[in-house]
DNA sequence: GAAATCCTTTGATATAGATCAAAAAATTAA
DNA sequence: TTAATTTTTTGATCTATATCAAAGGATTTC
């Protein structure tokens, strides 16, 4: 719980009664390897603060699972469309390992985020520095080659790495698994 | 002024207190075809909200310019990394047709977020908007075609789309301008 | 600990789109 | 309006990466 309410004060101030809100509010989850915490086709109603574990979200093209988001020990994860919009989306959110984590429910967010000015000040930081690393991301594909694409990968995901499988990482950087294999084999 | 309160009010509350303090805040700027608002290696200090026109954002790559943020009437533009970061970056900020805008300063923006729940809010709910519509924008480049790439700019930017040179679509969307040129033959 | 399943590598081939070069069209400037 | 500049189109060629197919490793499961 400590670290989580730490997490929190890295990005805002963090009231006795924010934090007695946020912990009254949160519940604990275990999902297994390869477990599902959002499928496509259906409403996410939480997002996930993760304590211990690696989670991804995915998507399905042309029978190819494509991977969009990773997110480890410290870090957010939602099935971010359906989330926001409260609407179903093409989205599945799975363990890649056994996880421990808090789920947060969007009714909950929102009556943080209504009635805590330092809570929506987290909401809107935490946004911009998503919105930051997806413009990287997305640089870094722009008019490159799939080993440029994997440099900037290990770069970003560097503590990580050794957890991924290669296919994962593969759809993630938008190329394909045989390709990031010789990839790797050149380095 | 009027239009620049209700795109405010469109996704938050508006007190009369804080509508004075954005408009005593606000400064009416009016640029040239061609013109920079911002260059690489420089800190961008402003953000703007278009009355009318058309900007955009690009890098440089390889001697190339790669557009990477497209804005016009109503839509707010600046050079997001150096703008949020407080650093030099590798964007130039640059009117596309003759334009004119309002200029909100990076000290201003943080004087009204942290005096006004509501502006927290909408900068929190903008935020995640942007970070949607990226997330989408990058969706429609994995594992797609180039036809397939242009046909999703079409959809999202389609009131602006005759007021673009093909050159600055072609790089925003990842291809070369000769293979844009080939796919708009073909449709 | 053997069988089954899943993940990664390797090889051969095909192709979308890049690159290079130059002509044609459209804008802008004088 | 003509000249100059910029933008777009067209053609020929090249290449990085996809695709298809199959073998080799590694994990999981019972």
């Amino acid at each position: 719980m400590k670290e989580f309410i730490e997490h929190f004060k890295r990005l805002t101030q963090v009231s006795e009664k924010l934090e007695k809100e946020l912990l009254s509010r949160v519940v604990s989850i275990v999902v297994d390897k390869g477990e599902f915490l959002h499928k496509a086709d259906s409403i996410c109603k939480k997002t996930y603060w993760i304590k211990t574990g690696l989670l991804r979200t995915y998507y399905l093209k042309g029978g190819n699972e494509i991977t969009d988001v990773f997110a480890s020990e410290g870090e957010w994860i939602t099935s971010t469309q359906s989330f926001m919009k409260n609407e179903p989306d093409q989205y599945y959110l799975q363990a890649i390992e056994k996880s421990k984590a808090y789920a947060l429910s969007i009714d909950d967010l929102m009556f943080l985020f209504e009635n805590f000015h330092e809570m929506e000040k987290f909401g809107r930081i935490s946004m911009s520095i998503y919105y930051i690393q997806l413009s990287e991301k997305l640089e870094s594909y722009q008019f490159t080659t799939a080993k440029d694409k994997y440099a900037h990968f290990c770069k970003v995901y560097n503590s990580i790495l050794h957890r991924l499988p290669l296919g994962m990482v593969a759809s993630y950087i938008g190329i394909t698994q045989e390709t990031l294999s010789r990839v790797r084999k050149e380095l």
